[in-house]
DNA sequence: TTGTATGCGTTATCAT
DNA sequence: ATGATAACGCATACAA
């Protein structure tokens, strides 16, 4: 391994005068400045992080916190995306990425305990269970934290437009001419209580009858209760004409309990995803369903935690909504409007 | 920021007595030791990264490469699960995981470079171009190095029993009743070419015709080209009565075609697809399919890792084959044997 | 059993 | 413009 010392060795110049070389600091001749460089690239040079790091205590290594309940963690689709887009962004503004765990060396740590351990620059959060004490811990524990479909009041947060993403759905189903829509929606969370908001405000602005029953608990990626869902919704008396989903996956669910019960998509009961993952938009009926940018969310989220970083204790934090896009399938009948 | 020399101040000991009972070494008494190690915890002592890498020269770290062609990265099914099997694995192991790229602090590094600067304990790789220059010298750099689905002499290895997955795929077609079984196979990569390789085997084993056009190339995960292999199939003079496909995604893009034409699956043409995805099992007909345990291969990397980390130069590198399973679906017809 | 001293590779301060 | 030196936090060889 060569050292900037066996560099100040072969060329003649002290150690000091080398590592401002090769950090492009002005009060370097421009001749033994290419001098320097030259050899350290002929040497082979290469920096210790580690090094530098213990003496600037500026790592460039954003941690990231991804887990969920339903330990789908990386393989999540939606936060497979997110991390994608966040770790292209961060390696082109300069930083690399380690995952944070709660533990460290085999032994328990707390979130923030690893963070510091490593000497995090900062810190993305998202998938988890944003009311663990530990990720509220961390959140407050002083270091740079962007959170994704999530706010704190002292972090950036990169948000998707459930809001709007519910208010299009809705607003297409009843444009099509629906008029008895139904929301089977995910377990409570703050991404579910926008989502059921913004269906509640949007039927009411469209005068929609709003029956308590057409709110339907479900699963998110869960298949299985979105069927049992369905089934609900189905024997109703007053059955709705159009169901949204909490995703993409849990429409599958339902999808297989309408086929069971012989009925077709969208002849007899029309369907909406959510989420837009590829096999969506590969299987006959093609699904409509709204489009979550999840890459740019992520690439998004890299660029506020560096601005965060960057601008320490003047940084105002940023409020980011990421907007969604109907993709219009074949799952949605086009009905005569009810008299 | 709590250090050593702060809990040596404040207990009366040395620097080094304190690093000793931290670190649970043996010449320390008890008594002392039990003193120290309550001090460093009521003052909130954690220890520095940094600073212990750049003393031992051992990070606790380990790389990750994860690149392919399609640049989906970690957005590809089977490889995020690989992804997820590896990172708790590591963690349980006492190791964190960060990503390695080519690029560090906004410069171009290689593989290698970045590797050193951050002075990784071990690496693995996956998804990736394996004849990669960079990829090579990476793994010819001296460091601890583990590969999916790929070998190289010197390296540790985790690889889906490709060959044992197609024969038993081709088996279960062959028990079936089918005689003429197609492969669409993905673009020439090592795995490509064990299955190619094992599938002519077993049809030779099995006493099958094999027509040089029953074997078409397509691309991974890639529906276009798979429909497109699939009507030139369908179009032969003697078209199969079997199709199976590089994977659940493009078997997709083949289903579409098939039932574009007018034809039923399983009635009129069968069809296998590969790697077990979720969705696979959700829809109907449900997909007869292979499923490789990809978050059982992740986490054998990493135990594969750490025993070439501990191990040193007397490690022998391991090959480990992980076995799939063979999920019996609805898309495979139960045939008469023809005469 | 405990303490002293040194150095890991780097950056930063202050002289020269 | 260049260099001597200290310090970052820690682990360890060796002395006491």
């Amino acid at each position: 391994m060569v050292t900037i010392k066996m560099i100040a060795k072969s060329c003649g110049f002290s150690v000091a005068t080398v590592s401002k070389a090769l950090n492009g600091a002005a009060d370097v001749s421009a001749e033994t400045a290419e001098r320097i460089r030259k050899a350290a690239s002929e040497m082979g040079y290469l920096p210790n992080a580690a090094a530098r790091s213990l003496k600037t205590s500026r790592s460039y290594n954003f941690g990231v916190l991804f887990e969920d309940d339903a330990n789908l963690g990386l393989t999540h689709r939606f936060f497979s995306h997110i991390l994608n887009g966040f770790k292209h962004r961060a390696e082109e503004l300069g930083y690399d990425i380690s995952f944070i765990s709660d533990r460290v060396g085999g032994a328990d740590f707390s979130y923030t305990e690893h963070a510091r351990y490593r000497n995090f620059d900062g810190i993305v959060i998202a998938s988890v269970d944003y009311t663990d004490h530990a990720v509220v811990d961390l959140v407050n524990s002083g270091i740079p934290v962007v959170t994704v479909d999530y706010v704190f009041d002292n972090c950036g947060s990169v948000l998707s437009d459930n809001v709007g993403g519910v208010r299009d759905l809705v607003t297409y189903a009843y444009r099509m001419g629906h008029r008895r829509i139904a929301f089977v929606h995910g377990e409570d969370t703050a991404v579910t209580r926008h989502r059921v908001a913004s269906f509640c405000r949007t039927c009411r602005e469209l005068g929609l009858e709003q029956p308590e029953e057409y709110l339907v608990p479900a699963i998110y990626m869960d298949p299985q209760t979105a069927g049992v869902a369905t089934a609900k919704l189905l024997e109703l008396p007053k059955p709705p004409s159009c169901i949204l989903y909490p995703d993409d996956i849990s429409y599958i669910g339902g999808m297989n309990e309408i086929e069971r019960r012989g009925l077709s998509i969208p002849g007899d009961i029309s369907v909406m995803g959510y989420d837009g993952i590829d096999v969506s938009q590969m299987f006959h009926p093609k699904m409509t369903t709204l489009r979550q940018d999840a890459d740019r969310m992520g690439e998004l989220a890299a660029e506020e935690l560096v601005k965060a970083v960057e601008e320490g204790r003047g940084y105002i934090p940023g409020r980011i909504v990421v907007p969604g896009k109907l993709l219009e399938g074949e799952t949605v009948a086009k009905l005569k409007v009810e008299s």
